[in-house]
DNA sequence: CGGGATCCCTAGAGATACTG
DNA sequence: CAGTATCTCTAGGGATCCCG
């Protein structure tokens, strides 16, 4: 799994390094959305307000690059497209809730993401 | 608490908010350099390699605003500033620990910081 | 449907020099 | 010492149009 990391040499600090990998304004949301379900990109697209095809395209294949999500094609007329989390991007999730609890806790966000399924949240 | 946090009418996410708080390049080195010590202003700019003056200040400003460092000022001759974690700030500790442990089990990086106090890491 | 290609444009980071 | 002030410059995001 490891080996399919992008080798970002300015990144020595591993939560710099972590945060390279599942930071950003878009990829929590989008390992979120894949946390229960697949999802195609036109899915994807529709709930995350906001988004451009050019940068959805770009962040999925940035995580599909570093292992965190699968890309199945199905070659059909229309074409069909699914994203799914892999088992190692299912590792991330526990890292995802902390930063999510402390959102909630101490910035007083209340989570628009299905907060259902946070772990295990009193 | 809570109401020193910048109100970012565009995070409503709370994964993204906490990252708006400790995210970044610089911030959580900040924090990390800040755990076991006061520091000045100068020993934070030698203790991060490659930061301009002109950045490690903002960082620094928005960090006392978000109400996690506190500064203290002393009117001597030569000036001497000195930045510490508030209690509030502490509460990141754990949520940068998630983030620095992940980096290091999945991502194979190295901690370059002292790695001495990383809470409970066997 | 699921993108790619192109153009534009500005926030923000670096470098340098200066100051109370 | 602990920062500002100023300038420059480019990576990266939005908008738009196009394609297999």
């Amino acid at each position: 799994m490891v080996s399919q990391i992008r080798n970002n040499k300015h990144c020595q600090c591993p939560v710099e390094a972590t945060l390279e990998v599942i930071g950003g304004k878009w990829k929590p949301i989008i390992l979120w959305q894949l946390r229960t379900e697949k999802l195609r990109f036109s899915g994807l697209q529709q709930s995350m307000q906001g988004i451009s095809p050019k940068m959805l395209t770009k962040q999925l294949r940035e995580l599909e690059e570093d292992g965190l999500i699968l890309r199945e094609i199905y070659p059909e007329i229309p074409p069909r497209v699914e994203y799914s989390l892999t088992e190692f991007g299912k590792t991330v999730l526990p890292v995802l809730d902390a930063l999510c609890k402390w959102g909630i806790e101490y910035l007083g966000r209340e989570c628009l993401l299905d907060d259902q399924s946070l772990s295990d949240r009193s």
